[in-house]
DNA sequence: AATTAGCACTCAGGGATAGAGAGTGCTAAA
DNA sequence: TTTAGCACTCTCTATCCCTGAGTGCTAATT
């Protein structure tokens, strides 16, 4: 595998990069610091295939790179430009202020993505997964409705409307509260589990059966935390993208196929992944170019972006890494009071 | 406009609706009840192209519907059929029990519509706009951190997280809870406004500067609250649907353009509106077809199905009555429970 | 006057055919 | 080892032709 077969792969990939089309011997000799003949370059490019890096759509075309072909690329052959200060500031503008709000950060940077890329944008948020329980609340709100507030460390705050048999006198709240508090503040949201509110409801029925709805619902709570959040933005993009089977980008869009179980894998730093039979995640000929923002030093959740095989992995990667790394600079900045205000801190509801 | 050519314009779009493909003279002749030769059916035709009602996409083709010959049919043409029994009991059935929650009551008159009709379903709820607030409370989380509880009477709950200048002590959270309980409880939905809020502010200013941003948190949520809240179930109908220019589909799904206005504009009854350029609601070929639900009395909500333009509108109106109907009789009935569940019959907080 | 049968006409859609163009592999020369 | 030359392959596009469905018009019929 000599060095000149390398850059006529690098070239090649390119190449069909820019133009979409098979690209043949002729327009790789054309290159500026290539500076062999056609015929050299074919013999290259038949190496090349034999290798599998380059495959022909058909006898008499051009070669296209093959899934081997844009790995070696991505991982050894590319070379990937800083971005001019003119294209960070125009992103930091496009992220929001310093004062704008986590999840809008990371709204906005998809949105950033979405647009500058023209492709589809996804982004995850693992954050709650790694809060603790930091405060529950049982609202009477009604003749026998009450409603349960939970919040975690992270500042999520979800609230669900319970329906009991009777009614609960402030006695039996307070139990229920107390009992409640005890059992959870300082959890972590990825320790909840069926099991241990199915034990709850065997310990509380000793005291009042009817308390069991509210456990339920409390159970159902934590499941809405402990799902990842995922959001995908401008998925249109995918559908006017002829290379990839408009199909495949439907039953995508509605389901969302493996993606989630594709960004949980995924561990630090840039990384490519095709949509190919290997995963789940299955859109013909696309790609994930995917990173991790962190949050006080913990992964937090992931921003990346899908398009077709065929994408200008020169230009988005450094896109999809300066988000993530200023995400990253920004959250660990104020996190610290979020984070770290635990209900200990806090004075009791009046 | 003699009584034929109606009938076989309405004969059309029957066949259309039935078959997808331009429909031709011959075709109508073998028609059970017309019994006029193909060559009058020619003239009729074209005399119907002629007055705008139909058209034909190139010639030597049959004809197909244009917007006006829906139009014609739907309001004057179309001969709805009665439900079975059989089909009404389904549709009990589907809606849940008489003890269903009433949110969850419209979900499953959408789920039942995407069903039945494989295309994607539509529901407002505007019963917030209705209620009053029957609760609010303010419970400190973390350092200067509080989070607004905001609950009307129709069980919708909403939360929002704000941060202080300083923390509040018990008497200062104490004044602040029960001016605010005093300014809000049993206020409409509908009256809360930005004005409103100022004023609080500024009263509010001449004790404690510092609490602005709660007002401000609370001027949010109720803002959130007098938005209607817009679902759209079994979108990705609309995807597997040719007619339908999967852009402008995945557009919508994305967005919800312009349903909000659409189906606030509406008034009472069964209505057809086409997804043309006239309206900001723009699927190409698309038409919604949408009802009013009643609750006590007052509009509550909307229910529809957003499909082709082709869609079999005699198999859907019916179901769409009939659901909204339904629904207005079960809110009738035990909406006296909720509505009328005001923050006097509860409890304070322990 | 309205309806019908008959007929020529139009047009989309589906092969089949032919030529152009791009690119290749191979051979022989540099 | 590289390069030039050349025959070959295969896609792509345009063109033609044919078929079938459906029409509009005219003349005959009711």
């Amino acid at each position: 595998m000599d060095d000149r077969k390398l850059k006529i792969l690098a070239a090649v990939v390119d190449e069909y990069v820019r133009t979409g089309e098979p690209v043949g011997s002729k327009a790789i000799s054309k290159l500026e610091n290539i500076n062999v003949s056609a015929a050299t370059i074919r013999n290259d490019m038949a190496a090349l295939e034999q290798l599998g890096y380059l495959e022909q759509p058909h006898t008499s075309a051009g070669r296209v790179p093959t899934f081997m072909g844009y790995r070696l690329y991505i991982d050894e052959l590319m070379t990937l430009p800083e971005l001019s200060d003119d294209e960070k500031s125009r992103l930091d503008e496009m992220l929001g202020g310093e004062d704008t709000p986590e999840e809008l950060l990371v709204q906005n940077a998809a949105a950033a993505l979405t647009e500058i890329t023209q492709c589809a944008a996804v982004i995850t948020n693992s954050a709650p997964r790694f809060s603790v329980i930091s405060k529950v609340e049982v609202i009477p709100t009604g003749k026998r409705l009450y409603v349960i507030l939970l919040i975690t460390s992270n500042g999520s705050i979800k609230n669900k409307a319970c329906r009991l048999e009777f009614d609960l006198n402030h006695e039996q709240l307070d139990f229920f509260t107390h009992y409640i508090e005890e059992n959870l503040n300082g959890v972590s949201v990825d320790e909840l589990s069926e099991e241990m509110f199915d034990k709850m409801v065997a310990a509380l029925s000793t005291y009042m059966v009817s308390l069991s709805p509210l456990v339920k619902g409390l159970c159902e709570l934590s499941e809405d935390l402990r799902q990842q959040e995922l959001m995908v933005s401008g998925s249109e993009k995918l559908l006017s993208c002829d290379e990839l089977d408009k199909m495949e980008v439907v039953r995508f869009i509605e389901h969302k196929n493996g993606l989630t179980e594709i960004l949980e894998d995924a561990f630090s730093g840039i990384q490519v992944k095709f949509g190919s039979e290997n995963n789940s995640f299955a859109i013909g000929n696309s790609s994930l170019i995917v990173s991790k923002y962190r949050k006080g030093g913990r992964e937090a959740g992931s921003l990346g972006v899908i398009g077709p095989m065929r994408v200008d992995y020169k230009k988005i990667i450094p896109y999809v890494d300066y988000l993530t790394q200023k995400i990253s600079y920004l959250m660990s900045d104020d996190s610290d009071d979020i984070i770290t205000g635990t209900v200990d801190d806090i004075e009791p509801t009046p």
